[in-house]
DNA sequence: ATCAGTGCAAAAAGTTTGCACGTGC
DNA sequence: GCACGTGCAAACTTTTTGCACTGAT
């Protein structure tokens, strides 16, 4: 019931977790039910969400979940690729849902503070450009737009993109 | 003697904190040994630094600088946009010299951890045409580029064009 | 049965704040 | 002289760690 997301790029929960297994399994570690359900819900929601966050939806299943384990648990997903640290210029620390990692940007009304993702590949070849104009080879790249939503900026009937993404965590 | 800057962008020291200065008076706020000191550490390196660094620098002229200065010296200076506060994927947190904040991007070796600016006009109006596809007013933004530098990828005679940008901090 | 994982609480790291004293204006 | 600024230490916030106990293989 988790498992709507609206980007076409996303892989299914199932997927990611059984990609989350095989590297436990690599790498001789355990599965065990808080890493699971932990794991779950946070490939379940799409976008960002903060360790309170994970950790609250986290404890609406498993009371007993603890800080430790969230962290523990996001740093695994980490290292192996499945989620990704995000620290927006605010101070706001955000984990992401990665496996897409290189394929999106980020659009931050700065009113609502929502956040929008988006792709733009005449963006991503200039990019690559630049890194090898300076003899680099390019592995990964962030890119945020930070600016006003219609609706922050006073257009009458104005509405922010953002907010449907925002409104989706509620379920 | 600290104000070998590299990129032509870049305003010289003294305008710096006769900025700094003209926002103090109109803010009613005191211009003190202090921050005068912090800011122009803080102006005399380009790229970016940690307060850590900061704090070093300062105390290197007067030893008995505090934490709590440095952290509200650059408070000011942010707040009168001449700092920007720049979270890097990996949880460092650095300040960078702003007033030129718009205009450019990073570019960081993954390897030697150094950063390198650019700036890219094609991508700059790419940013501005998605944003507004949004209906956003695009404010500021945000592009870091993550990298392998010619020497880390072990190109024979390889060198990292942001080694220059680190050694300058020793001066 | 074993050894890694968990939950808790304590510790560490990073940042902010309260307060007595100092100092620009 | 007064109000704001400083330095120090304490308080907070966020993240990590140590340890006794639990649980997956």
């Amino acid at each position: 019931m988790h498992d709507r997301r609206h980007h076409p790029i996303g892989t299914d929960v199932e997927t990611l977790m059984g990609q989350f297994h095989a590297y436990l399994e690599k790498k001789q570690l355990k599965s065990t039910r808080q890493r699971d359900l932990i794991a779950q819900k946070f490939f379940s929601t799409d976008g960002h969400m903060s360790i309170e966050e994970l950790l609250h939806l986290s404890r609406s299943e498993n009371p007993r979940i603890g800080y430790a384990t969230v962290y523990r648990t996001l740093k695994l997903l980490t290292e192996c690729g499945l989620a990704a640290l995000r620290r927006f210029g605010d101070g706001q620390t955000m984990y992401e849902t990665a496996g897409d990692t290189e394929h999106h940007d980020h659009l931050i009304c700065i009113e609502c503070q929502h956040v929008l993702e988006f792709q733009n590949d005449d963006i991503e070849r200039e990019q690559e450009r630049v890194a090898r104009s300076f003899g680099f080879n390019l592995v990964r790249h962030r890119l945020e737009l930070y600016g006003l939503c219609p609706r922050a900026r006073g257009i009458k009937g104005g509405w922010c993109p953002a907010d449907e993404a925002a409104l989706r965590k509620g379920d």
